[in-house]
DNA sequence: AGCACGCCGACT
DNA sequence: GTCGGCGTGCTC
């Protein structure tokens, strides 16, 4: 890497204007700059941090201004990593600036923020109006809000919804200034349980009050470093005195690192399938060869052993790897295995972490401390240097496709970064998607397969029930059928654990009204409310909006109200109703809000606190889900319905999976699945857990409709608050697309599925292409249209491979 | 995207 | 007359 001396740089900045911009650097820049070095510049009235992507001494045809200040002395991007951000970039349509935002270590940190601050003459305001005024007046909130200490627009935004004008007004009046803050951030607000405490190299004197005193005494009696928490037995308030004394540069202050403290675990003999996958897999490392390896095997197939197995070869062979798993999966027990087999070389890349962990967790693995990286999408970004491996554990899992911009699906990232690096990739999933197995038929990939479970362990009973025969006999409309709850009571009976699934949040899906049919919708989107009990109001899943339960008809008074369709909260209800003396617990979206929550309910329903686990598809994703001998399914047909090509591949892998969790040693589990669908193929082969069939079947399907992997599909959607411009852009687009080119099939313009949303109005179009580049040719073709007709830079979305079409 | 500038209705 | 609405244009 060159450590010249530049006159100038070019810096990519998140605007969605998809160029560099270049800025002259003062004397005290010019020998320091690099390439992936974030810096800080003026941007029209603004200052940004943008990323500098290449350094030199040609003079551009535009004035410059001069760079502000530089934040990284090293580069915090690799060239292979901003190599890997132009890939995604052009790949997926977005502009660089936003990608490379996406693969900082602190996305947020990027984010500039604001400081108010009172002036003298808006004190003075401040008093008067503070007499005279009614105190609920927004502007004599900000004034008194203000009066006390500035504070940051970010603070003030979410104290007072409603207080933008106030501050615009007051600004203009000259009552109050802005001031742009690079924010540091401060090391000292993390809890007392995650700073570690020491006594500085040469501890400054001064005066100090009575903790302080006791704390700096402790600490020259036991020298080393210290839990912030745990001091807290031996001296008083140490945790205060601390952040006191670490102000007045007497003690340090550092994040804890992050500790799983189990025994370094023994690691399994591989039985022979698992020993012949890894051969290969080590193999390919020890050849440094790129090879992407689908490994294919069921729920408690080892796929975790052979993952170990080949992080061990890389780390022996003086590489480093790199773990992804689902957003759901990354929990301390998984965590926890990594530890157990390597120690402190793992590094944990977890959104649920504060600023300054996740900071150290990224030091250490750029520094090299740490060669085995654990993390979910974003993870394929982390900073490791001599990329061995990459295992993509839960390939088909949908959390590694990003649904903001930039649009990349992690999965496919972390190939082409390995394919650059030279490194092997794992895909291991129990139900490929059928985009990865065709690649594995194609040879593209290698197939590994891992027949059954590991130590003869028996695969699950799974017994379809049909709900349209189940009415015609009974001749009631029940949520369970007789035959699920009487296999529920006898677990109840026997003290067996169970799980429940209906993958469909809250109480009923839709209010609706017996004399004129109304349902009552979202003010913001075409979309039904979904009543919740448990909170006594209507919720829109999409954009949040909630409102009260209606008591009548909002459209025609009448009082005949009904509530339709069933989710995750109405089958606790009626499970507690048919089996009272049962306890039970619910996991889905509306009863985990925090990761904690999460934890707790799955660590008391191991412990037996609980006989039954309701939930959506959080309770069929996760590694530690435990085992039960019996399943139920409520519904296998939500989700069938849906206008998507892959409503049968998602169906068939949320069965499976949830099947997964049947069984326990040697007893085989129950899975009892109820629909109304016995015969869709998706329903009867993951019942008959037959993959090999659907994955044909299905792969059928694809080819004959030209959908992936048999084209390259993107959705092109357009939208705006008003209607009539969004249907506009819909036939300007439509008429630039007309005829189609060469080996393209374009379907729009059509409404998006879901027309409004979030109060917008969207259509959409689908492009399925013959090849990568004529696909890729096209967008970019349609993102110059959009900035040509001066579109806004949030009315065009495209979405290149997308999972879901809403 | 932000943010400034600029041009028109409706309030002190 | 000013205040404040949001259309338009620019950012090295
Ligand atoms: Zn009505
Ligand atoms: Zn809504």
């Amino acid at each position: 890497m060159p450590e010249g001396s530049y006159l100038y740089c070019d810096v990519s900045l998140p605007v969605p204007l998809d160029q560099p911009f270049t800025y002259s650097l003062p004397e005290t820049l010019r020998h320091r700059v690099r390439a992936g070095s974030r810096i800080l510049v003026p941007f029209g009235t603004r200052k940004l941090t943008g990323v500098i992507l290449r350094c030199h001494d040609e003079r551009p045809e535009v004035p410059t201004r001069d760079a502000l200040r530089l934040i990284d002395s090293e580069p915090v991007l690799s060239a292979e990593l901003l190599a890997l951000g132009r890939w995604i970039g052009g790949y997926y349509c977005s502009p660089l600036g936003d990608v490379l935002r996406g693969m900082l270590p602190l996305a947020s940190e990027i984010r500039r923020g604001k400081v108010w601050t009172l002036t003298d003459s808006g004190r003075d305001a401040a008093r008067q109006l503070l007499l005279d005024s009614s105190p609920d007046d927004p502007v004599t909130q900000v004034l008194r809000m203000l009066e006390k200490r500035p504070l940051s627009s970010a603070y003030l935004a979410k104290a007072m919804p409603l207080g933008d004008k106030a501050i615009r007004a007051l600004e203009r009046k000259g009552f109050i200034v802005s001031e742009d803050v690079q924010t540091e951030r401060d090391p000292m607000r993390a809890p007392s349980e995650r700073l570690r405490v020491e006594l500085a190299p040469t501890p400054k004197e001064g005066k100090f009050n009575k903790p302080e005193r006791e704390l700096r005494a402790f600490l020259e009696l036991h020298p080393g470093s210290h839990n912030l928490k745990e001091l807290e037995d031996a001296v008083k308030n140490a945790s205060p005195a601390a952040r006191s004394l670490a102000r007045k540069g007497v003690v340090t202050l550092k994040p804890e690192t992050v500790a799983v403290k189990i025994a370094i675990r023994a690691r399994h003999d591989l039985n022979p399938a698992q020993q012949a996958a890894f051969e290969q897999i080590r193999d390919a490392i020890l050849a440094r060869r790129f090879q992407t390896f689908l490994l294919h095997g069921v729920t408690g197939s080892g796929k975790t052993e052979v993952y170990l197995s080949a992080i061990e070869t890389a780390l022996e062979a003086g590489r480093s790897a790199l773990l992804m798993v689902p957003e759901i999966a990354l929990t301390p027990q998984m965590a926890g295995q990594f530890f157990s087999r390597f120690g402190d070389r793992v590094a944990i890349l977890h959104s649920a972490f504060t600023d300054v962990e996740r900071t150290e967790q990224w030091r250490r693995i750029r520094s090299g401390a740490a060669s085995v990286v654990v993390g979910t999408r974003s993870g394929v970004f982390a900073p490791v240097q001599n990329l061995g491996l990459i295992v993509v554990d839960e390939e088909h899992d949908g959390s590694y496709k990003q649904e903001e911009n930039p649009r990349y699906n992690g999965r496919d990232v972390a190939i082409v970064r390995a394919q650059a690096a030279g490194a092997c990739v794992i895909l291991g999933s129990a139900t490929p998607s059928l985009e990865s197995r065709y690649n594995a038929a194609k040879a593209k990939y290698t197939l590994l397969e891992l027949p059954g479970r590991i130590s003869g362990r028996p695969m699950p009973v799974v017994d379809l029930i049909d709900m349209r025969q189940e009415f015609l006999e009974t001749r009631k409309q029940e949520t369970f059928s007789r035959k699920l709850i009487e296999a529920l009571g006898a677990r109840v009976e026997n003290g067996e654990q169970t799980i429940v699934l209906l993958n469909r949040r809250g109480f009923s899906s839709f209010v609706a009204c017996r004399a004129c049919g109304e349902r009552v919708q979202c003010i913001n989107c075409s979309l039904t409310l979904t009543y919740h009990k448990r909170d006594r109001r209507l919720l829109c899943h999409y954009c949040g909006y909630a409102e009260k339960v209606p008591s009548k008809c909002p459209k025609c008074d009448s009082e005949h109200i009904y509530f339709l369709g069933m989710g995750s909260e109405r089958v606790e209800e009626e499970l507690h109703r048919a089996f009272p003396a049962a306890r039970i617990a619910r996991l889905d979206r509306d009863t985990v809000t925090g990761k904690r929550q999460y934890e707790t309910i799955l660590n008391d329903f191991r412990e037996g606190n609980y006989d039954m686990l309701v939930g959506t598809q959080m309770i069929a994703k996760g590694h530690d889900i435990p085992n039960v001998t019996l399943v139920g399914v409520i519904s296998a047909d939500i989700g069938l319905g849906m206008p998507d090509f892959r409503a049968a591949e998602r169906t068939f892998q949320l069965l499976t999976q949830v099947a997964g969790r049947a069984g326990r040693g040697n007893v085989p589990g129950i899975v009892l699945v109820q629909t109304i669908n016995p015969d869709h193929y998706a329903v009867r082969l993951a019942a008959a857990q037959d993959y090999q069939a659907f994955y044909e079947k299905e792969l059928n399907f694809r080819r004959m409709m030209h959908y992936p992997p048999f084209a390259a599909m993107a959705n092109v959607l357009v939208r705006s608050e008003k209607k009539e411009m969004a249907m506009r852009m819909s036939t300007d687009l439509g008429f630039l697309l007309n005829p189609p080119p060469e080996k393209l099939r374009i379907m729009g313009p059509a409404e998006a599925p879901v027309p409004r949303l979030k109060n917008e109005y969207r259509y959409q179009f689908l492009i399925k292409a013959a090849s990568r580049k004529s696909l890729n040719e096209l967008l970019q073709k349609i993102r110059a249209y959009a900035v040509d007709h001066k579109w806004s830079a949030t009315a065009l979305v495209i979405d290149v491979d997308p999972l879901t079409l809403m």
